[in-house]
DNA sequence: TAATGTACGTTGCATTTGCAACATAGGAGA
DNA sequence: TCTCCTATGTTGCAAATGCAACGTACATTA
């Protein structure tokens, strides 16, 4: 259960108020083994599940039945929580056991609903979930501003800009490779390399490795 | 006040009842004459916002001061409450009236902790939040999912086939004109067209107006 | 030191895309 | 019916991009 002091869904919850709070939200910890579906595509979307130990893939399969690995989740992950706080009726993915796993599964509906003995931990526990969904709807939109540039260039300037103004400095270091920064910005690694050559020669900034200058427009 | 009507937030709650939650969440109504700034960039994202009459632009500088505008709220639109419940300690955005408007400002705080006279509003409330936020999330999750795909083509068979399979039919009607289409998955209108009479050529669908037919590959 | 692996830049080439301009079809209204 | 307007399809062309292949620099390890 060590995995829950790193889950975002109960921080600010000491492990000596587990005992107290998981029966309360009716948590059922359940043991998967390797491929075995822990949600199954087009099921309702009941349970928010956490990763104790093992590990799993998000999958979901297109038209054509083509699979696309959305995430893998690691011990303290959450998965699920978007769709049972949205009431989706049903499941627009599966998620299958990588590995031997242990998953606390919990009914969304015992989090969102203030339970009878008004335990203290469900405020704080509403109040981490607002915090996570809202964290990852930050974190999204910022994405999409930079990817919904048609160009490579207007993405890059998009995002390096959001980080020059983040640090209120022209000089920033940002955390990406550059590999990880083409996934980031939907774009190829070499085409990225390519534009930031031309832009570095345009005189729009300068840079050695992963220290960006942005330079005013004069 | 009728805006509330038709703001999410405030779904469940009859108007009745408004006169008790309001000075309870601390709810502040204030007037702004067209131009004039409700939140300003760096300020602390306190308050979520509710345009009760007239209507509001959020815009955002880059780097080089060009000013973009994100989205155009209009009466029973929230804005600031990502960023509010996330925790943000500045707002990267602002919001200026564009006409004259009447804005409700909720402090976060008040809506995400039990209020001291246990008021049953606040239950509702932060279920709606949650449900807004969550709701957002799988739209964005949805979205960029389509875009981050590196072709128009593949762009638009992930949208086409999410579309499929959530109306569980190869047959599927769009909601969606063609400009439209395009601005949502970020390409040009005329290379969509272009690319979608490819398709039809290629045989992957058939299409007239707004009406898609999926075609099995064979 | 030599060998190996990894990250990053460079380049040629075919394809895709943006962009602009124009064509066509259908609907609304005079 | 005729005209205007909007939505959509079409096309030429320049520019951007994906893709693949290769070169270089640097670090790690045998």
């Amino acid at each position: 259960m060590d995995a829950l002091k790193e889950c975002p869904l109960f921080a600010g919850i000491e492990p000596s108020q587990w005992k107290a709070l998981l029966p309360c939200l009716n948590a059922q910890r359940r043991s998967y083994a390797k491929d075995e579906y822990i949600f199954r595509v087009d099921e309702p979307a009941l349970f928010v599940g956490v990763v104790l130990s093992g590990g799993a893939h998000v999958i979901q399969e297109d038209f054509w039945g083509n699979r696309a690995i959305l995430t893998h989740v690691v011990p303290g992950d959450l998965f699920g929580e978007a769709l049972s706080c949205a009431g989706t009726d049903r499941l627009p993915f599966s998620v299958v056991a990588t590995e031997a796993s242990d998953i606390l599964l919990i009914d969304y509906r015992r989090i969102s609903r203030v339970c009878s003995s008004a335990c203290v931990f469900h405020a704080r526990m509403i109040a981490n979930m607002l915090h996570i969904l809202a964290d990852k709807n930050v974190r999204l939109t910022q994405k999409m501003e930079h990817i919904s540039k048609r160009t490579t260039r207007d993405k890059l300037l998009s995002f390096l800009s959001a980080q020059a103004v983040q640090a209120d400095s022209h000089d920033i270091a940002i955390q990406f490779s550059r590999q990880e920064l083409a996934d980031y910005l939907c774009v190829e690694r070499s085409a990225l390399s390519r534009e930031l050559g031309a832009m570095k020669r345009d005189g729009l900034l300068d840079y050695t490795k992963n220290r960006f200058i942005l330079k005013t427009l004069s």
